[in-house]
RNA sequence: CGGGGUAUGGCCCAGUCCGGUUAAGGCGCCUGCUUUGGGAGCAGGAGACCGCAGGUUCGAAUCCUGCUACCCCGACCA
């Protein structure tokens, strides 16, 4: 077989990279740090979409739409927050072009914006002050809004899907009359994640929250869920913020309860990106192209019919359509590759470099055995079936796939999370990758110095985490739980 | 923003050191014939102002100057 994909053990990143381009999912555009998102890539986005977007609205959220720009003065209104993205803001500050006199287009100095306008990096800020005018009365809570769109951070080095300087996403906004209750959404959004990023995309996760280093900028506690790639560095799938009352402050949005008092709102905010593709795709694709978990892969099953001549075609389209109709009677989605333009074995190659999860060969041999051969992408078995009640095989085994796809992760994870104790013993598991489950003093300056001596960084800190006493893997003093180390993308 | 690299048909790239007149090859594309159960073969064909702007020269992809874009490594990050 031809290889067109650079191998995991060569180059882990650039057979990412490789396969990111080849499988047609999304490619490099004219904009630095910003991609095309490609219509296969876009249609594993749009299933990943139409499940979470299910899953909000079955939690009791409606969706909205809020502004793209952002008034500057809005943006610092929030001290850390601001400091949390300024470095990455693109800034709108002119309106208009014009031609100067040697007929080239520049921008017009006397079109300049009172005020300058942020390319929202996030949209907390704009809509803390729109919730301002829809609150009075606790009877105007709870608030609960999600917003499907697209956020620039302008980031100095990307990634397609990882890191791009604008990528689709959603965030969720939602305001609550106590604390507990805005405590307790954060905490249901993330199990929504955890349930989205297992169930569908079978990538297993460590739900948690965020060490101080690492939790969002304006939050009170960020809880996130963090998967691990197949190279053992850790993926931050989704991210989901208690932002206590601090932007109830910045924007002056208070409430009236039942006994009459003024009260600052609390206030939630969760994210998932993108970079979920990212996850999909580092989770459990091979050295010969993607591999989809059936829940989320635009096509499941492809059939590929082998023949010489056009009568021949016409025989196997006969025999597959009503093949066809059955399996698309169960909801799954099929392709019948009947090209003349390639061979069968052109279209194995591919269809397994986009991650079908089944593909079904029917040639001559078949027409005249009443069979058909089955292979699946996940473990590339092959076998031949009797035609007859095949739809129900199918329907059986994108089941299975789904399932195996996420136990191979889980087992994956399970064979490379450690427990370490020692410093030198950290420093050499940090190098080989996984997840590290070590004992920390609970101080920012020693995250901040195993960062810099190792670039591990704190993932999570398990919310079903054990207690268990220790002694901080890097000063010895006491600690009260492990918490789970490595490298990030 | 530091350090390194690259720029030549749609893609991968040779040629650049040492200047010389049809800019090589592979993939892909088009046409025809033969093929079709794991990325087909043969024959023919189309497609390039050699990143941009200057300069040196009889002559520049090649030498000089300036610029731009992209990639890799770091610092920053979902």
């Amino acid at each position: 077989m031809a290889k067109v994909l650079t191998s995991r053990e060569e180059n882990y990143s650039q057979w990412y990279n490789d396969l990111v381009i080849k499988a047609d999912l999304a490619e490099n555009s004219a904009v630095r740090g910003s991609m095309v998102i490609k219509p296969y890539g876009y249609a594993i986005w749009e299933k990943m979409q139409a499940v979470l977007d299910k899953m909000f609205k079955d939690t009791g959220h409606q969706n909205a739409y809020f502004p793209l720009f952002i008034p500057k003065s809005f943006f610092s209104k929030e001290a850390s927050h601001v400091e949390g993205f300024a470095k990455e803001c693109a800034v709108v500050t002119h309106y208009r072009l014009k031609n100067d006199e040697n007929g080239k287009i520049v921008v017009d100095e006397d079109a300049k914006l009172e005020e300058e306008l942020i390319v929202r990096p996030t949209s907390e800020t704009i809509i803390w002050d729109t919730y301002r005018k829809w609150i009075q009365s606790y009877r105007d809570l709870p608030i609960l809004i999600n917003q499907w769109a697209n956020v620039v951070r302008w980031e100095m080095r990307t990634r397609l899907f990882l890191r791009t300087a604008e990528f689709l996403w959603q965030e969720g906004h939602t305001a609550h009359a106590t604390k507990d209750e805005a405590v307790a959404e954060a905490e249901t959004m993330l199990k929504v994640y955890a349930n989205f990023a297992e169930t569908y995309m079978g990538v297993p996760v460590l739900q948690g929250i965020k060490s101080p280093n690492e939790r969002f900028a304006g939050a009170v506690e960020t809880y996130c869920i963090e998967g691990l790639m197949q190279d053992g560095k850790a993926l931050q799938c989704g991210t989901s913020h208690f932002l206590g009352q601090n932007f109830a402050k910045a924007f002056d949005v208070t409430f009236v309860t039942k006994e009459n008092k003024q009260e600052l709102v609390w206030a939630t905010s969760w994210g998932v990106s993108t970079r979920l593709m990212g996850a999909l795709i580092m989770s459990h694709s091979d050295d010969n192209g993607l591999v989809l978990p059936p829940k989320l892969a635009p096509i499941q099953v492809v059939i590929v019919p082998i023949f010489r001549k056009e009568e021949e075609l016409k025989a196997i389209t006969e025999k597959v359509d009503g093949l066809i109709n059955k399996l698309k009677e169960k909801g799954i989605s099929v392709k019948f590759d009947n090209r003349d333009t390639h061979k069968p074995g052109f279209k194995f190659a591919e269809w397994e470099l986009k991650g079908v999860p089944i593909r079904l060969a029917v040639g001559p041999r078949d027409l005249a055995n009443g069979t058909v051969e089955v292979a699946r992408r996940d473990t590339m078995e092959k076998e031949i079936l009797h035609m007859e009640g095949i739809e129900d095989k199918i329907e059986h085994l994108l089941e299975q796939i789904q399932i195996n796809i996420y136990q191979k992760a889980y087992d994956f994870r399970d064979n490379n999370s450690f427990r370490v104790d020692t410093w030198e013993e950290f420093k050499a598991q940090v190098e080989k990758g996984g997840f590290i489950y070590a004992h920390w003093d609970g101080t920012s300056e020693t995250e901040q110095k195993i960062k810099d001596e190792t670039k591990a960084t704190i993932r999570t800190i398990p919310i079903d985490g054990k207690f268990e006493e220790g002694k901080c893997i890097y000063t010895g003093n006491p600690s009260k739980q492990r918490v789970v180390f490595a490298k990030a993308y």
